[in-house]
DNA sequence: TCCTAAGCGAGACGGTACGTCTTGTCTTCCA
DNA sequence: TGGAAGACAAGACGTACCGTCTCGCTTAGGA
């Protein structure tokens, strides 16, 4: 109906976007502000507002499109050889934007995301592993998913606050490794 | 020198931190405001700001004796049987105050007390991996220990939130299990 | 040139002072949006400022129609009788048009039109008594239309906010009593 | 029971008032800001909303004060010789207190205060003619009440913008002879 | 008959002020 | 003399309007 409102709106949203990214990887999510955001982005206070309800849907809003790009990657993905493959798109993704992942959980990113994060992935593991191992106690399923997702994250926002030059299918397979041997089998072992 | 302007000292804090944690449990550390803990505690806004910084130094306050005496009952375990060991007294620990672990690391929890304990797992687990595992490669340690504190921390929240019945010593095997075998070995196992 | 797009002109901006006037009307000048205007009249926002530099000049643009026939039937008005027939016409002015003249002068009117008014008539008086009355005191003369039309325009009001069933034959014989005789005899006289 | 605090408030207050007049003075009412205000008293913003309900409130404090001061003088004055007789104290007062007058009622006062004056002086004006002139004919008297109040407004509106040098005594002399005697009397007297 | 300029509705946008909320500091009073 | 009470400055928040603007649609007058 009209494309090129829909393309100013895009744009708009594209600016404030970019902007919370930066300023989050320069000060951290919470020491910005809604007006740093505005006045980077050179956008009006209510544009704004009309577009987002705040500083968290304005990154979350980002998450989104992430999301979905790595839904498809990883439901795309042959799912053969090993447990955790279906997460190796989710590495690789990571690896392939590291800034905005950085923002969104290394050290200086936001709790909202890290909860958005954590539910997405809880979601797709929990099923992924109840229907490939065929579990049953959905207690114990829950206790393994919520050790692994966190300790994923962990992983992630190590890598990418400390090791951000690590390769995906580096960090992936240690990953493998970690969760599927156990610790001491992973530390004991010649790499 | 004035024992009882310092009883009446520690009555105050104790009233401040009691008071901070009811209102966490009631609506979630971000949603307590300072005002809210002053007419909680009855204490005056001054009285308040003279013995903490703030709401997050008077959360930390009360982590302090904890990881004192968890510090303690760690040290003097025998650390005998399993690599995991010395972390069940963690588990007894959090059993023996729920109520605190939960408004520190449950869903209403503060992400400053997050941080603080992953701080200090960490410091903790790499030790106690390196000296007992005799791992030399220190990121490959960093990256073992990203993942397993993570993972940790991310049963406890499960445990406190949503199967508070659980025994700790239920809850610690799962773990021990979990993090020295895998998720496979663990998930396809019967209990 | 352009009849009908005059014609479309016209309308609009018709369309625009009615808008105004009802809103006005329902809750007053001060508690109108421009928005408002633009929902009751179906115009655009950006067609309304191609007419109309705003709010006020929209309020004023209708008073200049109603200024321009009122200096007509003023100046052709017989002005033999009294100091202030020649004020006479305002009043039946008014009386036909006890709307437009609420929303511009009542309760709930506008500032900006009061403002209007009063320089209207206040040129007009000043001029008016000074060669009537052969007055040479400028201060005093300047003195006395402040009142006058301040005393007036009070007048007005009140005849339009509280007793709008009076006739303007009516008002105006009190009005010129008032004005001409002073206060005492005014209301120390049977009428 | 804490003086020293009321005092301070006291000292809050009077900066806020203060400012607000400067400010009146220098751009007009409508052109004045809250952050404006707060700039120049030095105040902060949840202050100043702590003690008024905003720009409006706080000018109408100020004249509540003023108000109090004139009912006294106007009470206590002998009230013998003339109708008007008892609004020369208004006269004398707004001639001692110029500044704040003018930034109430002249050209760049605010539309509020004039309400409030008008009110006022509708009531003492109503109750005092009523009495001493015995009127009966309650519309009479309000419509002639309108006339004079506004009358009277507009001549202080005129003095106070205009000519600010003529004296209380004379501005009162004139409204005096202007109201009783009527226009045509006081305009062809020789002064 | 076409076509081109104007009038128009829709609504995105930058900007400004508002009134609210919370924080951490500071001052005063009281026990 | 230390704690309670609470005034205060600072500043971010989300809301409400404003006046400007860009965009297409419609429509009428001249080609």
């Amino acid at each position: 109906m009209a494309p090129n409102a829909d393309r100013r709106v895009r744009r708009t949203r594209s600016l404030l976007r970019a902007a919370l990214i930066d300023l989050i990887l320069e000060r951290g999510y919470d020491r910005v502000t809604v007006q740093d955001i505005l006045d980077r982005a050179d956008v009006g206070r209510s544009t704004f507002y009309s577009h987002f309800q705040g500083k968290d849907q304005l990154l979350l809003s980002g998450m989104d499109e992430l999301s979905a790009t790595l839904h498809d990657r990883m439901s795309t993905e042959p799912d053969t050889s090993s447990l955790m493959t279906p997460l190796r798109p989710l590495f690789e993704h990571a690896a392939d934007n590291r800034r905005l992942f950085s923002a969104l959980l290394g050290r200086r990113g936001a709790n909202v995301a890290l909860r958005a994060g954590r539910r997405m992935l809880t979601n797709v593991l929990a099923t992924h592993l109840r229907t490939r191992l065929n579990v049953e106690d959905q207690q114990r399923l829950d206790l393994t998913v919520a050790f692994l997702v966190n300790g994923l994250l962990g992983l992630f926002t190590w890598w990418l606050d400390t090791q951000p030059h690590l390769t995906a299918d580096r960090v992936y397979a240690d990953f493998e490794h970690l969760a599927t041997q156990g610790i001491s089998a992973f530390l004991t072992t010649d790499s």
